[in-house]
DNA sequence: GCGGGTAGCCTGTATATACAGGTCGGTCGC
DNA sequence: GCGACCGACCTGTATATACAGGCTACCCGC
């Protein structure tokens, strides 16, 4: 009696097919932040699918961030802000292609260079200690999302410089070398210099986070970086381990 | 003929319970990282519910990095958990004594509102409910440093408009109303507007800090409130238990 | 004109059922 | 004895169905 529709076989699952259609919606533009986005029942009519595989398509949108449901409203497409979990340290690039997006690293600096009085501190080194730099610029569909100026202690992972950027992020490479076991975050807001403007594409009075990231593999500090995020579009999120999962807007917002 | 198991109504539901339960087993050491987990049949037996909610309940919490799944083997207890701990909800007359310095609150209003449709979304409460409200100056030896726009849920502290803020934060009273169990912040670089800048005396392109905090005690929401910092005088620090204590200069700050 | 009730749409949750496919251990046949 | 098959158990995906409850727009009666 039921249809018996085959979950496909190798292609994506239904579910998969309705979250990258409505991606590519956001991404085209066809979506804009504030739309009301299919209800269920016509994404069942559309897609062919039961209800309750487009109401999981949907509450994973939801918790992804993207869209925003409320019960007898509708669905609606969330305000474009990129989330960064502060309690957690996640790989950039994993964010940005779990969100259906394009990821590329533009690498504008890597080398040696002698630990200043800061550096040093930071890393736990003596000063004068030679480490390791780079200066990377994340971009996502091609637009410049972050900039991250990295700092790497050699005694840690001594082959830094060779990994190849492009195909695996810092982090990636540095949570295969020695795995994290400790972190630290300090978050400002800043007016971001020339430079950092120049990278990010911002105009002269745009405010932006900055992230002061250390890492640590049991008692040796790993790296640190600076992390600078175009101001409000990002918002960084820290949450007790009890606490909600589903997004809010923060008030005096629109929407 | 179906058992017409009603969803509950007051109480949490089904797949909540689940994962309350699993969390709570985690916490109190009785699952430990790497340790199967109940398989969705067991979890069947055990809550009487169907394999769908207990897919459900395990699914979310491996979104959530709790567990790790895979198929013909079973449900296990993430490795990771770098602890969630820190990032704590200070009390900021607290820090600022801890300084050595005068701590004044300066109340701006105080009273009562109509909860618009993003308070209501954020305390949990409908459309149009009365809630309380309160802008209050943090002032820091004679020097205003925090601005706090707080909502607060009648439900859980009716008295809040009637405590003294002179002598008590609102953070401070509301925590002996209600022992926060869970919380929220979310942190952007924003632009003031004139009347922030107005009361933290900053001027036009002065970025800073917002942090949008809800907290919890048990299952409501107790208050949600918008702190503004100005910008770069503010760090706020995030850190997992294991990670270092010593304080170090931010790179590219002097000294 | 205006206020209240209601029908209809929407999401949230829950159930029972089904098939696909991975993993593992035991058994049977050579 | 050893390898191949098979069944038990697990997750992954999908369907049809049901009821609860929030919200809106429309209509009807006063």
């Amino acid at each position: 009696m039921t249809k018996a529709v085959k979950p496909v076989s190798g292609e994506a699952r239904h579910y998969i097919r309705i979250k990258e259609q409505i991606l590519a919606d956001i991404a085209e533009g066809k979506l804009q932040p504030g739309d009301r986005v299919s209800s269920e029942s016509e994404l069942v009519a559309a897609f062919g699918v039961s209800r309750m595989t487009a109401n999981r398509a949907l509450r994973e949108l939801m918790f992804e961030g993207v869209l925003k449901r409320s019960a007898g409203i509708g669905t609606f497409v969330s305000p474009k802000h990129l989330d960064v979990d502060l309690l957690q340290i996640r790989n950039i690039a994993d964010e940005i292609l779990e969100r259906g997006h394009t990821h590329k690293a533009v690498v504008v600096k890597a080398g040696l260079m002698k630990a200043d009085a800061n550096v040093a501190d930071a890393l736990e080194l003596t000063l004068g200690a030679e480490v390791m730099h780079s200066l990377i610029v994340h971009v996502e569909n091609g637009q410049p999302i972050q900039v991250e100026e990295r700092y790497v202690n050699p005694l840690v992972a001594p082959n830094y410089l060779s990994a190849d950027f492009g195909r695996m992020t810092p982090h990636e490479y540095l949570t295969k070398v020695a795995p994290i076991t400790a972190f630290e975050h300090i978050v400002q807001a800043v007016k971001p210099d020339r430079a950092i403007r120049k990278y990010l594409g911002l105009k002269n009075d745009h405010p932006c986070l900055r992230v002061f990231r250390r890492t640590w593999s049991g008692e040796a500090v790993v790296t640190c970086a600076l992390l600078y995020y175009p101001g409000a579009q990002y918002r960084l999120e820290a949450r007790s381990s009890k606490g909600p999962s589903k997004p809010v807007a923060i008030l005096g917002e629109k929407q």
